[in-house]
DNA sequence: TCCATATCCGACGAATTCACTCGGATATCA
DNA sequence: TGATATCCGAGTGAATTCGTCGGATATGGA
């Protein structure tokens, strides 16, 4: 066996629970990993790009997964990207800019509880039924539900807020500190 | 070749695209056609059971798939069944009294746009790394805003209101009347 | 000039769910 | 007794989800 030496450092990533969405109205796990990588780069937003391996290391998700929910927010206009050594992404605007339902969107496609109500009149489908369709008002209310929320809240909003010294940063294991379940 | 008589007349369904969801918190069949039977018990609420079979031709819908979707609304005691001939569905309760949060519920499960911010503290999973997770209030908000959509709406908000006489259902061929676009 | 570090890009694959269908057992009314 | 229903469990093909892998390209530093 020859000496394979490990360039990529693949560190024993946590296991997941296999299967991810159980009930309605769920989000898969591009809106929750887009989501997570988002409020990192939020987070460390002025400091220069931060790198994919960066990201997968500190929050704990598989790497080349994220490389492919990043494409949908470059492409969307939210991260811009610097290739080649010490690149990376970050964000185009400050967090306090960029609303939860910009970042979902395209991450997820459009707000649709169904085709019949979707939040991109591009997709909209207009039901062949739609004289007597009297159930649309509910998917288009659940729908104006959905986007309120999200429009009304921005990266910002999610960031921890740093009440302390700026140089608590440098070592942040403060584990066992947590409150009795 | 024998006389193989139609015993249950299987009428050409329209043709279906296939596939249906596409974009974020989108509902499943499981809720589309389950919600437009109940709105069909609504609207026929008080006079005896409806037979799915009835149901499913009225409203274009495969029968033996909604025998199945019905099984959670009886089994959360939604609607109660009649077995046997002129058996079928009714509602236990009036319309007015059912709210669609509880009939999707049924349908589709808990309310849960990510696991760690479940309708049902049955269902609920506190994630591991909650203590520095900022991210959960996002979800618990999409979550309360669709719970307060769907909880203060009833079926009866979804029957259409029969503004004339009882007997124009008769003939409801009524084509080429919409307005322009 | 190399080389390590990045993003980019496309293909591939297993697990799981979705959207049904089918066959039969049981209950009820005419 | 037979037609009409609900009940019940199993099964199935297609599609999506959740990733992985290999390589091409770009960039900064030794």
């Amino acid at each position: 066996m020859g000496i394979t030496t490990l360039t990529t450092a693949t560190l024993p990533q946590t296991p997941r629970p296999i299967y991810h969405g159980s009930g309605a109205v769920s989000f898969s796990t591009k809106g929750e990993y887009g989501v997570r990588l988002m409020v990192h780069l939020a987070r460390h937003h002025g400091s220069g790009p931060a790198s994919l391996a960066g990201i997968a290391a500190e929050e704990d998700l598989p790497r080349a997964y994220l490389e492919q929910l990043v494409v949908n927010l470059r492409e969307s206009g939210l991260v811009v990207s610097t290739r080649g050594a010490h690149g990376g992404y970050e964000l185009s605007r400050p967090p306090e800019a960029m609303t939860m339902g910009e970042v979902l969107r395209a991450l997820e496609g459009p707000i649709a509880p169904m085709v019949c109500a979707s939040d991109d009149p591009e997709h909209a489908i207009t039901c062949d039924r739609s004289a007597r369709c009297t159930v649309n008002v509910l998917w288009v209310r659940v729908r104006d539900a959905v986007t309120g929320a999200l429009d009304s809240m921005t990266l910002a909003d999610l960031v921890p807020p740093r009440a302390v010294t700026p140089d608590d940063v440098a070592r942040d294991d403060h584990d066992g500190a947590m409150p009795p379940p």
